[in-house]
DNA sequence: TCATTGCCTGACCAATCGGTCAGGAGTTCT
DNA sequence: AGAACTCCTGACCGATTGGTCAGGCAATGA
């Protein structure tokens, strides 16, 4: 972002650490508060004061540290982004497609489970049309699935996978895993419990594991 | 914005025998604008001036014709679950599990492909925890799930398929047809599309069945 | 003819929106 | 001491929010 095209001044002047703290979590705690309010009532749902009263600061302060309310849901963005980019490890022709698909869907449901806010920020945005993310979608997202896909496509030719479609295999993927946070009220109001708890979480990721893998074609990993 | 109607045109039919007409064309109208601007924005985010111009009524209207903007909200919500609801036919155990599972693909995506709008403030909705459906989903739903559910066991038993959790299964299904509709942005911004055609749909769906059917072990029905 | 009735809407309301700004509080430097 | 600098916030701004209401308009009943 806005980072170091003016050199200025150093920013290493430290006056009293105790503020730097002070600093460094109240920003945390607005970010977490923004995300919050962001996911549950959309970008132009939520509202500073809002954010603030979770925040439990000022909205001057909000707006101090954040310096607008379009700048600060860019950043949750970007931030949720470098979270997904994150597990978009590079694979190859030579690697297993039940070990790979299996880490696929573990992975991207840790992502959601551990961000069930962003997850939803996230969801939210590509609701409405994902205004502020379609460059990224038209882009850096766009050759990822393209390369992923091809791959699949060879393990398919390699007789490795039933030879399907690989991009709705991902987005089968990626909604499968995403409704569990995304849709997080439906499933608990349905299965009447309280929360969703780590045992919850494995069970699902088995079932999406064997289900998916076996309905494409992929045979579990023998050695 | 987008004004629809001449209001030379509406004065015409206005308080001749035809108002009835009017009065049904605009209460179409403006649940139809309502739809769509709730779903972008959300309960919250959507404003009853947003609604009125894209209806191309004054807001006052809008207000003479609804009560409030919580009511009309709630009305579409009905609407929705109506339709929803119109698609939950009975099933029983000696029915073929290939064919329901089927069917209930097939029907489900044809309602998030008919009623896009709807299925993307149903999704609003759940996301921002589900304020107003809560009994919803906790009642009707719940047993509709739970009944399923039981005759899913019942051909597992019958080694009609796998012993799959049938509630994970339903919410697979729910997800993989949904995201079409909500993550609409994201599909077509990663394939590079306009739209979806009904090729794509029923590609998608053909996709869908193979992979969910064969991934619990139904076997395609055999006649 | 005039009063009544139902459909409709411009003008208006208090509340809230995102954002600005002057200035207080607290350190550090000269 | 006082200037300079950063961190913070109450008060305020114009715009917009959901909602109310008095009254205009056209058709009907008498």
């Amino acid at each position: 972002m806005t980072q170091g095209s003016a050199p200025a001044e150093r920013e290493a002047r430290e006056q009293g650490e105790a503020s730097g703290v002070t600093r460094l979590r109240n920003e945390r705690e607005i970010l977490a508060a923004a995300e919050r309010v962001f996911a549950r009532y959309g970008y132009r749902g939520a509202s500073l004061q809002a954010i603030a009263d979770q925040a439990g600061l000022p909205k001057s302060n909000v707006l101090y540290y954040m310096g607008s309310k379009r700048g600060l849901y860019v950043r949750l963005l970007e931030r949720m982004m470098e979270r997904w980019n994150a597990l978009l490890d590079d694979i190859s022709v030579e690697d297993d497609p039940a070990e790979v698909l299996e880490a696929f869907i573990r992975s991207k449901m840790q992502l959601s489970r551990r961000h069930p806010e962003g997850s939803r920020l996230f969801a939210a945005e590509i609701l409405g049309g994902a205004p502020f993310l379609q460059e990224y979608l038209r882009g850096e997202l766009r050759d990822w699935v393209r390369a992923r896909a091809r791959i699949f496509e060879q393990w398919a030719e390699r007789g490795l996978m039933d030879p399907v479609d690989p991009v709705w295999l991902i987005f089968l993927i990626w909604s499968a895993t995403q409704h569990y946070a995304d849709f997080e009220a439906q499933v608990l109001g349905i299965t009447g419990r309280d929360a969703l708890s780590d045992a919850d979480v494995e069970e699902i990721t088995t079932f999406l594991t064997r289900v998916i893998l076996k309905g494409c074609g992929v045979r579990p990993q023998v050695d």
